[in-house]
This record gives C-alpha cells, structure tokens and sequence, in this order.
DNA sequence: TCTGGGGTCCTAGGACCC
DNA sequence: TCTGGGGTCCTAGGACCC
C-alpha cells in the first residue's frame, strides 16, 4: 500500500434527509412528521424522505406513487425548493471551509474535508471533540439541519463511518483498525458497488468484503472487469489514496425532462429539444464555457432509452447549434410507441477553444465577439481582453488556437482559420514567419498532423 | 399512476495514425 | 507487401452516485 494515511484525517460529512429537513426547519407543522420530497405527478420519485417517512417504508429513488401507498394519511409530499437547499448548503460548505482550505463538495449535501491540510490533531480524542463541535455549530448554523460525520484515513472508509452511524453519527475510524471496520460489512455497503455488481458478486459467494479480501486480484477483475476489478481488491484492503480536490471542473452539462404523457407528435419532440437546448446553453454561457459534442438522450414508452451523440470540429456555446445538432440525431431514431423522456447534453467542454487549421481558404479571420473575453496563453499565462464589436483581424492572423480559462467566456464565432493578436503563440506549418522560436505543447490530433 | 434529474467513470469496437 | 502493436478519438451503452 503507497501513500494512505498513516493518520485519520479524511472527514466525511454527510447531511441527514436533507431536503426533507429543511422542508421541517422551514415550516414548524411537518416536524416529527413523515415528510416526502420529490416529483409529485404521476412520474415522480421520491428524493429524500425523511426518517419519519422512512420508518414507513419510504425510500429515495422510489416512485413517488409507491411511496404514497405505503405512507399514512397526512404524510407531506413536497415538490422540493431547491433554492433554499442550496442557500442552507452553502452555509455548511462555508462552516466546512474553516476547519480547512481542502474541501470537496461532492454533492449538495455531501462533502469531504482534509483535515490535515487544516492543521488539526489526529488522535482520537481531538478528532471526536472536533466533530462533536461542528455538528452542534451546523445545527445551529442552519437553524436544524443534522448531519453524521465519518473521520477515517481515506476518502472510502470516512464515507463508510458517516453511512455506520446515521442518522446525527459520528464515528472515527483510527488510522490501523480500517480492516477491523471493513471486513464484516456486506460488499453492496462499499461506494460504487451497486445491485449489479453485488448480484455478480454474490453468485460466486462474495457477500462481505472479508470474503473479497480473500479472492486474488485476477479473479476479480475477469468477475467484473480491469477498473472495477482492481478498485475492489484495493477498497478490501482499505488501500485508496484518493486525495481530496477542492473545485472539480464540470466535463458535461445536460438537461432532460420526463413527460406526464408520452410525445408522439414530431413538431412537439423538436419544440421540446430546442428548450431543453436553451436550459443547457445558458448554463454553458453562465459558466463560461463551450462544449463539442452533443448528445441526444431519448426514453422510449417502455423505458427503453438509447443516446445519440456527434462532435463537431468546434466547440460551441449556441442554443441554435446545439438544436439543431440534437434534431438531426433525432431524425434518425425510430419513435414508434411514443417518448416517454428526452435530454439533451452537452460535454467535451473546451479549456481551450481551437480555430481552423484545414480551411480550405486560408484568408485572415475575423471573430465576432459577443462580449468581453480575456484570453489567456499558454504555456505562459498571460491575459489579453478582447471587446464586443473589436476587430481582431491582425497581421499575425494564420492558424493555430486560442485558449481560454474555463471562467471566461472565449467562444467566438470564427469565420475562418484564427490565431488571436498578443500573447498567444502561433504556428503554421506552411508560414515560418507565423512560427514561434519554441512551439507550445500542441495538443489534439490536428495539432500532430499540422507537424507532421 | 413503476421507474426523476444531474452527473461521473468505464468498456468495447471501429477509425485512423505512427 | 504483410503483419502488428500502441495510442487517441469517437460512439453507444451501462453501472453507479446523490
């Protein structure tokens, strides 16, 4: 085993039925109450409910009409106000951000802290006496809201503490007895071992992770394949170093929507591609990025669902590219019977964005700006601001890339090949005068061709 | 009234390149 | 001319998580 901690400083804080206690925070008549937030029409599903409901049968990711039946009369099914859960988030994540500057929100409601990056005793005492306080300060932070904290020496086994002790836990797992911890519990309890994997486990005897301990590595990964495989030898060992990334960027962005009735009509499905197209486009230009390839998600009236996708050679950031893009892959599906969903989304989300190498007319671009972008040059960073309506039309104009930080918005429509003014290397391949003494680190396959 | 919505990661095959 | 290995990109589907 290389790099696990020799210590536990991996926290895991886990919110209890989130949504379901703001919801009881927020309007005093629910408390104590079986709550049940999630869809509520006739398609819904149940996101959280909370522990009133649960004690009746109710369970995330159940269809919200199973969840009516087995609730009693007076339980509250709640569409959910995702505003005030991330307001109520955010002052946790906050809260969070104190113990350490190495915080990882996972989710709304989950996120791991380093607390050796904050400088924090590890013995058990300290760390019980931390968590004891942040627990009492969240509650008190958000006027109600629980949560159950795991501290252990990994990412996995903090998780797993937070999970053992809920709800309002708290659990260190000292840095040496992580097997102690693992072994009796069933695999289906390891994070990423779902009723797929778990059924494939248990056909040939895995049922606890003491069992998967015993098993070589070879065997596990012909059972369920090279990553999956070696991931599960590692976690049975408590082996898992992953460390702890504050600010993960987003690799794709999408949008769908399930219909209370199924579409059939044609006219309708490409209505309801271009606004699921708008939501998606405006939170590519809110964030400031722009993306290749769009994928087309469609569900069929028998939940049979298959995706369509294309890359286009540029990213882009329009809702009409995007539109246009996811309709032409609809054109090619069959949708006899009817659609019960469609999503649209968006990934390959460019860093950078490239201009043309292989236009056939090889004239000096000119990029239309939309808005004010700062371009910034690698390998040595550097900023330039381009202006709405500036000409950027320059004598340096050739080929080459542009690219951009993720929080500025660079897409530009290019009309033609493009190498930006200021800072920004350039290389063409056929112009010696357009080429930098040091290329930069080209990436992507038409920058190897261009060299070649 | 069966089965939301937003993500991540992995696999596998084919194309294409070196 | 034949064989082949390695690498990347693209597409489709699936498992999993909250």
């Amino acid at each position: 085993m290389q790099g696990v901690r020799s210590e536990a400083s991996v926290l895991h804080l886990d919110l209890d039925a989130f949504f379901a206690a703001v919801e009881q925070r927020d309007k005093p008549s629910l408390r104590g109450k079986p709550v049940v937030v999630g869809g509520t029409g006739g398609r819904g599903v149940v996101a959280t409910a909370s522990y009133e409901a649960r004690a009746y049968g109710a369970r995330s990711a159940m269809s919200a009409a199973e969840a009516r039946r087995r609730c009693p009369p007076g339980t509250a099914f709640l569409g959910g106000r995702f505003a005030a859960y991330s307001i109520t988030s955010r002052v946790v994540m906050d809260l969070l951000r104190e113990l350490s500057p190495l915080v990882e929100q996972v989710s709304v409601d989950e996120a791991y802290v380093d607390l050796a990056a904050g400088g924090h005793a590890t013995d058990v005492d300290s760390l019980t006496a931390l968590a004891t306080d942040l627990k009492e300060r969240l509650h008190t932070a958000t006027g109600g809201v629980r949560g159950s904290v795991g501290i252990a020496s990994s990412k996995t086994l903090a998780k797993i503490g937070s999970e053992l002790d809920k709800p309002d836990g708290l659990l260190v797992i000292p840095a040496g007895s992580e097997l102690d911890v693992l072994h009796p519990l069933p695999v289906r309890s390891l994070p990423g071992v779902g009723p797929a994997t778990g059924d494939r486990l248990s056909s040939v005897g895995i049922r606890t992770v003491a069992d998967l301990h015993e098993r070589s590595l070879s065997d596990l990964v012909g059972l369920v394949g090279q990553a999956h495989g070696s991931g599960l030898y590692r976690l049975a060992r408590a082996d898992d170093d992953r460390p702890i990334v504050p600010d993960r960027e987003a690799k794709s962005v999408s949008a769908e929507r399930t219909y209370a009735t199924d579409l059939t009509d044609l006219a309708a499905l490409e209505h309801e591609i271009g606004s699921l197209a708008q939501r998606v486009v405006s939170r590519l230009q809110k964030d400031g990025t722009a993306g290749r390839t769009v994928t087309l998600k469609f569900r069929r009236y028998d939940f049979t669902t298959l995706t369509r996708s294309q890359t286009l050679t540029q990213p882009f950031d329009d809702a009409r590219t995007v539109g246009d893009v996811a309709r032409r892959l609809l054109a090619g599906i069959d949708r006899t019977g009817g659609v019960r969903l469609l999503g649209v989304g968006v990934s390959g989300l460019a860093t950078y964005v490239q201009g043309d190498l292989f236009a056939e007319d090889p004239e000096p671009a000119v990029a239309v700006l939309e808005e004010d972008v700062d371009v910034v040059a690698e390998p040595e960073p550097a900023t330039r601001q381009w202006h709405p309506g500036q000409d950027v039309e320059h004598a340096e104009m050739g080929r080459g890339w542009v690219w951009g930080s993720g929080l500025n918005r660079v897409t530009v429509r290019f009309e033609g090949p493009l190498t930006p003014p200021g800072p920004v290397r350039t290389y063409a391949g056929d112009d010696p005068a357009l080429s930098p003494a040091d290329p930069p680190d080209w990436r992507g396959t038409e920058a190897q061709k261009s060299r070649s």
